[in-house]
DNA sequence: AAAAATAATTAACGCGCGTAAAATTTAAGT
DNA sequence: ACTTAAATTTTACGCGCGTTAATTATTTTT
């Protein structure tokens, strides 16, 4: 196979003996063609090793089929995880995902979405960063472009938006810490860098009224994504002050409870709801280390696959039927509890 | 600013009163004009918002200025690391990366490259399974695009490599935990996913050997890249089966010693150095998030910085002289010992 | 079998830009 | 001011493919 190169489409209609046009169509979509032509192509395509170039092809089809992908830190298994399952999605569609990460920091989301702009996506898949990502930036960048945001949604802007129900969540962990034990104390970051931190400190407000305790919710200051340091440095901190008003701690997410329990740890301290035990810690996300933790970490598990699949095809509808969505949609997965030794 | 949106080069110049030309040779390095028209065009730039076509760029441009980046497993968080500095080092000289995992599967490697292909990018950064890796094709993909390899090789292929190390380090730590207590065994996977595995376990042997110890290797079945998972069950299974010989474990991984440090927990031993510790656990790469494990695990740190900018620069200047090597170039980086309690 | 519907071919233009050659302008050197 | 060198403009072609309109070939229908 493969005697002289191909250069361009011209020399392969020529070996294949199908006019160009017909090739262009078949390129678009195979089943465009009729099946015996079809064939024919694929024969003359298995000997010959043909492929359209892709920045020709781009130049001059109205839409790409590329689509962005942007999370704010692939550094963050929970990012990389799902991340990976958007991908896959796009690739079935038949679609060209392009994966971006922000690396933690709003600027990088903005650079993202302007090397997006020239990449000129079909649409994009926008794991934002919530209140501290540029509305004004992402506002415009979605009158361009089709934007289905998920995990995190800016207000109001966008197509649509899938996560996880933060309400139903959080109400299944403290539900469960109040029913097995003391009702659990909340732990986060003043300025949180998570965007659903806002939602689940909420959450975790109304669902303790409901079971009619009294919350404690406690703010520690630190910036960026370094979370487990944060968790330990100040999560220690309060522990060793005896700040916290019951035994049980319900952190913000994983990555604060991860760096919790380690600090429980120095401090000596046997964490979970052994008979032994002094204090319980969970956290929320499910993170993929979390039950490799000492204790293994009890937590709520967000739906991946889910969010990743349903945010995915919502986009390719948008894209598919060419007319912008009457109204923002909302779909909000719920959370599972995973019940692990911590707590 | 931007009365009316620019179509094409055609158009800016008519607005910018400079020759599309001039333009395009700006567009391609700014520095190739005469400092006077460069101001001109950087004005006319600021309030008219034009960029060039990237797909008509790339079409007619001899060489593209993308950089293809290929990782075996970005969900691990070393990779989502050096993938980052890589990223980072292709942006600061001027090139495009393009980053793509292989999810831990060496037939997505393969894809990889193909869908590299077909973006033309002028270089690439492979990390790839090594071993696991279709040498075949890796072989023909470096025959058309220059290839620098990291952290991992296929033997004798590609420009260059670079990576850490292996005897050093491994001397480095073994020879910390022959000093400090008694000799390590050695802990890994039969088929092990990480290329560096087999280099790490000859240099294992090698050290032991120098320091007069008799090597003990305990080689687990396990499959993938779960390797926590491997490291908690399988290494479970050798600590409660009293198989080490002595009481300190060099994993060939932090992964693994992490899923063995929460065996070893649930098991209710105390790992570290202190009295009332009955074993040592050690791993090897300074994993994200081995400092908050339970104790915190003493490993080695590759140097991520200096092997991402590295491989960078060498490519960029295998593709800036545009010859290949006249041989294959080999960096190794030294790693350093991270003292922390579980060893 | 002829008529109608469907598919493929031919011919030609356009996309936005790189690039080369020749003509012209501008700047630098003396 | 005059020569030289360097930069810019003009003109024009090519890249590889999408796409269209008119024509021809093939298949389906009756």
């Amino acid at each position: 196979m493969g005697q002289q190169k191909i250069r361009n489409m011209e020399e392969f209609a020529a070996v294949s003996g199908i006019s160009r046009p017909t090739l262009s169509k078949y390129f678009n979509d195979p089943d465009s063609v009729r099946r015996s032509t079809r064939e024919r192509i694929e024969t003359a395509l298995s000997q010959h090793d043909y492929r359209p170039n892709v920045y020709a092809v781009n130049q001059n089809r109205r839409k790409t089929r590329n689509i962005g992908v942007v999370v704010p830190n692939l550094a963050d298994p929970f990012f990389s995880e799902i991340g990976r399952e958007v991908e896959l999605a796009c690739l079935a569609a038949g679609y060209s995902p392009i994966l971006l990460s922000s690396h933690g920091n709003p600027a990088q989301e903005r650079a993202n979405l302007d090397s997006l702009r020239a990449l000129k996506p079909a649409g994009v898949l926008l794991a934002p960063f919530g209140k501290a990502s540029d509305r004004g930036a992402i506002e415009r960048f979605c009158r361009d472009v089709p934007v289905v945001t998920f995990d995190a949604t800016v207000e109001g802007v966008c197509e649509a938006f899938v996560g996880t129900d933060n309400f139903q969540s959080v109400e299944l962990i403290v539900e469960y810490l109040c029913r097995s034990g003391e009702p659990p104390c909340f732990f986060e970051m003043k300025t949180p860098s998570n965007p659903n931190a806002n939602k689940r400190r909420q959450a975790y407000l109304e669902a303790m009224e409901r079971h009619g305790f009294a919350p404690h919710i406690h703010q520690v200051p630190g910036e960026g994504w370094n979370f487990e340091e944060i968790g330990a440095t100040e999560g220690g901190k309060l522990i060793s002050a005896g700040a916290f008003e019951t035994d049980t701690v319900l952190c913000s997410n994983d990555r604060l409870a991860i760096g919790m329990l380690s600090a429980a740890y120095e401090l000596g301290l046997r964490v979970g709801h052994g008979k032994d035990c002094t204090m319980r810690i969970a956290g929320q996300d499910d993170h993929p280390f979390s039950r490799y933790t000492c204790p293994p970490l009890t937590t709520i598990a967000q739906d991946y696959g889910a969010i990743a699949n349903r945010a995915a095809s919502t986009l390719f509808r948008i894209i598919e039927s060419e007319t912008r969505l009457a109204e923002r949609e909302e779909t909000l997965f719920e959370g599972k509890l995973v019940m692990r030794a911590s707590a």
